[in-house]
DNA sequence: GTCTAAACGAGACGGTACGTCGTGTCTTCGG
DNA sequence: CCGAAGACACGACGTACCGTCTCGTTTAGAC
């Protein structure tokens, strides 16, 4: 075996980057999104994680950005697969796990800032899509899919609508704020998508 | 009977506003949003509109409160209760219009901008709850009432999350852009919602 | 005699103009000025003086205009030519009356401030010549004459010099404040020409 | 010995100020004062400077601090102490100069815009008094106690008051306009004050 | 132990938009 | 015609944040 990573990371020269610094700077920008429940300002963050603005902008080319690393950075929980559920509780399982996430931690106030950041900026509207949206999807649309093989849900079943279905309405509360998450919401949402999708 | 007007419209010292000049500022805001797809700059919509910026902050505290009056100044469409057709129908018209208005007018892109000042705008938030979504969160609500007293519905609905279970996923595509708004996209979200509520 | 005057006012029809208002302007803008030290702005008159900003602009044409108005009428102290007085006591006199004129009155800010505008506004730099200072100097000039006259001045006295020598220390010291106002002022500085002019 | 330089200017960090771009402001600015006989607006002197506002306001309050730097740096004449000379002429070429300074040369109407500033502005008055007027009075002091010394001048002179009958007819001419600065003003002053303190 | 190249800190700078203030004009009504 | 009330245009103000730049100073790892 030789000596150089397998992973075939050159290994640059120069001083490496500060990863102290990294995590700083992520930890600042959602303290300080979750105090002013607003995209706090390049410079402010540097101040926060006692960086300079040089720094931050070398590795992130906007507020958003650094606000998405920092959202996935602490909220990357594994989402595991766990077939060995029945479909409805895997599914509930998930919406609720949104529902508390949103509700309970900062990435409620995180998404929110980012949602509308990505009104202006394509970029992290796509990003947002591939690392957060995206990945939730499938996960429930395998399991949507694993319901009709085996034969507890109905063939027809129209898996993109169901999947808008059981997670646009979180979304749409922590939005619009026009109601609360409440702690049995994944309940009631997944009673009613259920009794359109069960196998008769 | 009084000789004053029973319109008692008191008539108020001092230079009335200008209507075409408010009229010009909400149409030049809803056209320069459009065009870039963005919030406008109080400078800019002054600018187009042939208006001073002393004037636009007279009547509005923000580019998003002129934007949202511009916003319901346009599609003010009258939402009229129409208790003649079934309630199926009802519903799934309403959601069918508010897929159209989102992708084939203005509407769209405006909601987006102002949900995104909304999350940094407490006022903005609680302006478009009131005029915009709360009105036709009512209309869905007084229509699945009816459904249930003339037993067409079950009894024990969840009118609440029915409601966002028909209308979140139009929003949530709007936002997120996982999915476009397709032609059939509000009859297949009522087809899903009506099979958990429809009487058995 | 006919009971039209006879100074041939012509009775010009309309509402004739407020005395009450035109002097509660003046009042309110010389406070002001005394308060802040500083010119004020035309619309705190208008408030101050509890008349419409449309009413001020009738009358004058800036601020400054006010202001100059308020100074002559609340200082237009008679000066009178007092010919039985010695030359030297005459003039001393004035300037010691200017001294404290300037210092315990509201005449000196409101002259600074007059003398600032005047810097920018021609026609205020005119009024102050024509209202305030030549009639100023023509006083001491006349008394210089009779000096001259009576034999207890020199014959080639710089007539025009001593008029600055005498004043100009004042104001200097008004606008410049490296130095108070002294009670003593005016004496030193008549002692101080006086060597230069008395006759031998 | 040590290696540190001995002038000892510490190295500050970050990118250093541009000089050049501080003198194209105060050139600017003294170039607009005396185009348009008043003090010009920030946004003038930045575009004229090609500097931007933001740069202006870093290091400068206010307009009337352009004008007074920018008057110190193009008027700093050296002023230097000639004790050679006899005292009369010596106080005599100090008016003279300030003459000609004020007629000849931008001075002039940048100090009546600047006199106007401190007006209303505080600071630009005492930066005035400290920078410009006392330099020059205390000058005139220093070759007045010399007179005195030497016995050309009487023992009791009023300092004071003779600095300021030298010095202020120029500044009240100035200022009030009622006569020209005119080439023998200086020698007329004089001429009027030595008679007063001559010794005998 | 140097050497070197990148990371990093500090801060100047240009630029855009902000929201405010003061001026002066205009419009509508009432005395 | 006087006057009050208030809409409006204009221009300057001073501030905030953005993104770029230009210095000087670390600092890890290669030689």
């Amino acid at each position: 075996m030789n000596t150089v990573s397998s992973k075939a990371q050159a290994v640059r020269p120069g001083r490496p980057r500060s990863q102290e610094r990294r995590l700083a700077v992520l930890h600042a920008a959602a303290e300080l999104a979750l105090e002013d429940a607003a995209a706090p300002t390049m410079d402010a963050i540097a101040t926060r994680a006692g960086v300079s603005r040089t720094t931050l902008y070398k590795w992130w080319p906007s507020p958003s950005a650094v606000l998405l690393e920092g959202l996935l950075e602490h909220f990357h929980e594994s989402i595991e697969l766990d077939d060995a559920l029945p479909v409805r509780e895997a599914l509930t399982g998930q919406v609720d796990a949104l529902v508390h996430l949103l509700r309970d931690t900062a990435a409620g106030t995180l998404l929110r800032g980012l949602m509308a950041a990505s009104s202006s900026d394509r970029t992290v509207g796509e990003a947002m899509l591939d690392t957060w949206l995206r990945p939730r999807r499938e996960h429930a649309v395998h399991h949507l899919h694993r319901g009709i093989a085996d034969g507890s849900l109905r063939a027809g079943t129209d898996v993109e609508i169901v999947t808008d279905a059981l997670f646009a309405p979180v979304y749409h509360r922590l939005v619009w704020g026009h109601a609360p998450l409440e702690d049995d919401l994944a309940e009631r949402i997944c009673d009613l998508v259920w009794s359109g999708i069960a196998a008769p």
